[in-house]
DNA sequence: CAACATACAAACAGGGCTGTATGTTAAATC
DNA sequence: GATTTAACATACAGCCCTGTTTGTATGTTG
């Protein structure tokens, strides 16, 4: 029984919920498409109509939601004037906060961050790298200018701020979405993140320029 | 051909050696026990022998290697005199350092954290949250001896300074272990934790005057 | 040295899952 | 309004994998 072209899109889209949430729940590699099939009141033929196989399935999940590291660091990268440290942890704030509430992020996020990544999902892999690669040079590019800026102790370097902070975020995050969310990530998180951003401004006064406040000119 | 007592633990520790490397390879749910065996030079007869199912042997595999947390916190709990934190970051130190040159434990580590935990694999899991509390614990313990000794600026708690840690080790771990190994673990890893540490130390001196400038508007 | 237990190998049964091929119906198209 | 085609449902073939069972040769024990 054919269906109009716009209550396809609609079935695809189901088909993309459903994926979303039996994925999440028994993990990509173990999900058969019958499973995903049923949670979307669907069969098998209507998944292998729209998508060639699972690991097709699985990059189109994947593109579906875009994570928001992008979003918000091309926001970060169109305010140069302000501090450029201080919106930084902002936004770090702000994105644990929308990750908190958006349940449907942080299935995807759990998904990725416990998938297999071996074999058959060699390009959703790839392809997460690159997104990765460009996040960190958004994020050195924001720390190199907070350097230029004067607010952050000269001990640190773009790269290695970057990836603590990575690390940081990434452990956070993975703590929190694959060990059964046993803390407030936001309190939490944010508190750890608060603390790790003033370690980057703190050093300053101590080294050995000691020309006055790091804002105070 | 029946071999004798001797020869029977060799080929357990044989096959648990090929599960290392199969399970390191295809991840431990996609990889079949034939494939084991063959890696193991025996059948899949020989493991049935030695194991129930996949996922006791995936549980005996875990067991036989253990990762290295207990045994340097232990060492870190029995030198209360000295500088905790002095001892700590260096614990830290030689632990990523053991990790980059014993392959065996980065497979297993790798293994450990992209494995799906789903369903079958649950008593693995909940194992390995228990190990994980108690080395969170004995990082409090501590930290909390550091912040006594005087070391540590107090915007840390114990608690907060073992996640930021745990966070930071655990981001590290997984971008090396997972995405390729495209950087000095030892290199890098020990320069993150350093800053850390540094700024565990720093703020001591600064605490009084913190109010005086901070953003500098 | 006979009898039993052990440490496997080899064969077997069964199921689930994948991908495909075919059928079917309603929407598009003309 | 007939034909085509899109959007599925259903049926099918076949593989791989698991767990079990059976066979068997060799240690081990009395």
């Amino acid at each position: 029984m054919r269906r109009s072209k716009a209550r396809a899109r609609e079935t695809r889209q189901q088909i993309l919920l459903a994926a979303e949430r039996v994925f999440y729940e028994k993990g990509v590699a173990n999900a058969s498409m019958e499973e995903v099939a049923r949670a979307a009141g669907v069969t098998r033929g209507a998944i292998y109509w729209h998508f060639a196989n699972r690991s097709e399935l699985f990059m189109a999940l994947c593109n579906s939601v875009p994570l928001p590291q992008e979003d918000l660091l091309a926001r970060g990268l169109e305010a140069p004037e302000t501090d450029a440290l201080a919106l930084m942890e902002r936004l770090v704030g702000e994105w644990i906060e929308l990750l908190s509430r958006d349940e449907q992020r942080q299935r995807i996020l759990s998904i990725l961050l416990r998938c297999d990544y071996g074999g058959e999902f060699a390009d959703v892999c790839t392809r997460q790298h690159d997104i990765d690669d460009r996040h960190m040079l958004a994020l050195e590019t924001v720390f190199a200018r907070a350097l230029e800026q004067g607010r952050m102790n000269r001990i640190w370097t773009p790269q290695s701020a970057a990836s603590t902070l990575r690390w940081m975020i990434k452990g956070l995050c993975a703590e929190w979405l694959l060990f059964g969310r046993r803390f407030d990530i936001v309190a939490e998180g944010r508190e750890g993140v608060s603390r790790l951003f003033r370690s980057f401004a703190l050093g300053q006064i101590l080294e050995s320029d000691r020309d006055g406040c790091p804002g105070g000119r």
